[in-house]
DNA sequence: GCTCGCGTTCACATCATCTTCACCGCGCTT
DNA sequence: AAGCGCGGTGAAGATGATGTGAACGCGAGC
């Protein structure tokens, strides 16, 4: 899966380096794996909006999402678990029951 | 490969001379290989960032990295052992699963 | 010729990742 | 209450990526 070759994506106190497949929370460097990456590069470039799974499996994993596939929420939970970590007063991910997710900075 | 011509790096406790060719790791010398210090000289360069093998190949060694080589991956051994073993209290070379390597001093 | 340092390559060990499954709780409907 | 769909969460197994020690060949210097 491509990930996307924007330059420089900033979400509150996240800055994600496509390029580099780096995200710095608070100025740190954050370990992600590829799939975690391209999950919040997918998330980032439609940060605000809710993205239904079908297009994120889409962006990050290529490819159609079959019936019954959880890998998105399951990525999405790793993803969480490793921001919350490194940003606890931050909740990143928003759960949108039946639409999808939502990525943006809170309190 | 011609090595980097830059004028002096310094990250963390150490101190790059490209130029000379020496490297010093909290004011003592460290006795390198030339590809040793190519690596280190190329991971400088982007010093914070992700660099991909690829990259580091180019910069070190010259030419296009060959599926299956793990040269890359062998002198950053190297590499990190005798930075271990002049600073310990310092990780210097971090890894990026599917992504490639980092310099960065640390704790 | 011999030794030594170096760079490359190989083989194996170890670790991380990805996928899938199972089970849970929740809210909604019947 | 029971059944259902949905999402959260932990874990197992297969796979792939990286770490690591050792062997080999080569060229420089003795």
């Amino acid at each position: 899966m491509k990930t996307s070759h924007g330059e420089l994506v900033t979400i509150g106190e996240l800055e994600i380096r496509p390029q580099e497949g780096l995200v710095l929370a608070h100025g740190r460097a954050l370990v992600l794996s590829v799939r975690e990456f391209d999950l919040l590069v997918a998330l980032a470039s439609h940060a605000g909006r809710v993205v239904s799974r079908e297009e994120l499996y889409r962006q990050a994993w290529g490819g159609t999402l079959r019936r019954g596939d959880r890998s998105c929420d399951v990525y999405v939970h790793k993803l969480r678990t490793k921001l919350e970590r490194a940003l606890p007063q931050h909740r990143f991910i928003h759960t949108h029951v039946g639409f999808g997710y939502r990525l943006d900075p809170g309190p």
